[in-house]
DNA sequence: TCAATAGTGTCTATTAGACAATATACT
DNA sequence: AGTATATTGTCTAATAGACACTATTGA
């Protein structure tokens, strides 16, 4: 689960119980826990569940991005995970509230230093990897924040993300041309000039542009 | 699994046996079965074993497609299933030759107008539309052909996927401007002015286009 | 010499980006 | 007015595609 926080891309670490039974006490891993076929049709369900519970986010960005599956990654034998990632918007409070487990929202540099439990470190890389290489020819970043947006919000969620900055007119040119906004009022700042508020027309998909922007990576 | 066979994407499909404890008996299918935790270490350990096994190929491009779970697709109860898909030059004999299991290449059409066994007409569409939108911005085609290759060749691979032409000359500029071929000597053909043979430098990976074709669908 | 195919050259329309200029808010 | 931000316009360099042309083989 992805989000920008404090001006970062950040993704939500919840920690493992200290109970010695569970493998990795203590440890921040990424959500996550096992399908329950009582009430999980699919895979999507149960994702889309797990996220629920977690975030109190109904309706993000979903989508699934591999599984690892294989002898070693858990020690309690030959395992196989799942990985969905999502984006959503900054949650106004902090991930907290639940008084289940600790949880917080960490800058994904920060939490690709940590050691995370399993082989959650080798999945937040390829979350991290598929992210930014689509952001490059996607509208992903308008999934990262609240509705309705302005085009320069837009464009720093994007620089975020990418860690670059964009031509602010090239930008403009590439968002508006793909018709998958819709204006939704004025939008006035704390200063200057107010902005044309936005909102994409279809949250289920992502835009695909025809190129990325200059130099960037190439989609992987 | 992927190939070319009778100028057309084909795709191997294996015949159910009839046997009735098992389900969807006498359906056709795409190739797989469980995973063996004692000889597979990884997922995709998993999916190369399958691949020997039905084409004796070792080395094809192998790509982890999406996996599928669910409590309907399997009359047996709730199932995940894990997919690949495979790219691989077009086989000289006939895949029948395990006497094991009916096989036969297919072109994709023809074998998502069948009703296959479990959701893998799902499956099946999903890696066609996989396959085809990737062909539009990466070298995938190039996995398709026996090597060394003409850049003629290679282009009819492309029309092949993609179903329509491609200028001559935009396309060689692309591949060649994206050096990932490497020469491999003259080939003589059939009829006509013999031309350089390539073979793609990497096998393990593709190389990524900074754009699709014209008009081509952009990358999903 | 002809048919067939491989390979190259030229021109043009498109467009992403650089960057300057203008517009609109608040103080 | 002056500052800060939003929005638009102009120019240019890069390039993909259209298409004509040349090159090299065998019959």
């Amino acid at each position: 689960m992805f989000s920008i926080s404090a001006e970062q891309l950040s993704v939500l670490l919840v920690k493992r119980p200290d109970a010695e039974p569970e493998p990795y006490p203590g440890r921040w891993a990424l959500p996550g826990g096992f399908v329950d076929v009582t009430q999980d049709a699919t895979l999507q369900d149960c994702a889309m569940r797990k996220l629920h519970v977690k975030t109190g986010v109904d309706a993000p960005y979903l989508e699934q991005l591999g599984s690892w599956g294989g002898a070693t990654r858990d020690p309690r034998g030959w395992s196989c995970t799942h990985a969905y990632f999502a984006l959503m918007a900054a949650p106004a409070i902090s991930a907290k509230d639940e008084g289940s487990s600790p949880s917080e929202w960490v800058p994904v540099e920060t939490a690709l230093r940590r050691r995370l439990a399993f082989d959650h470190n080798a999945i937040l890389e390829a979350a991290v990897e598929r992210l930014r290489s689509k952001v490059e020819y996607t509208s992903l970043p308008a999934f990262l924040l609240p509705v309705p947006f302005t085009l320069p919000q837009l464009q720093r969620s994007y620089e975020t993300v990418l860690g670059r900055a964009l031509d602010k007119s090239a930008f403009r040119k590439r968002m508006l041309d793909a018709d998958y906004l819709e204006e939704a009022g004025m939008l006035t700042t704390d200063q200057g000039r107010p902005a044309m508020g936005y909102r994409v027309r279809n949250r289920e998909r992502a835009v695909v542009f025809p190129r990325g922007f200059k130099s960037g990576e190439a989609p992987g």
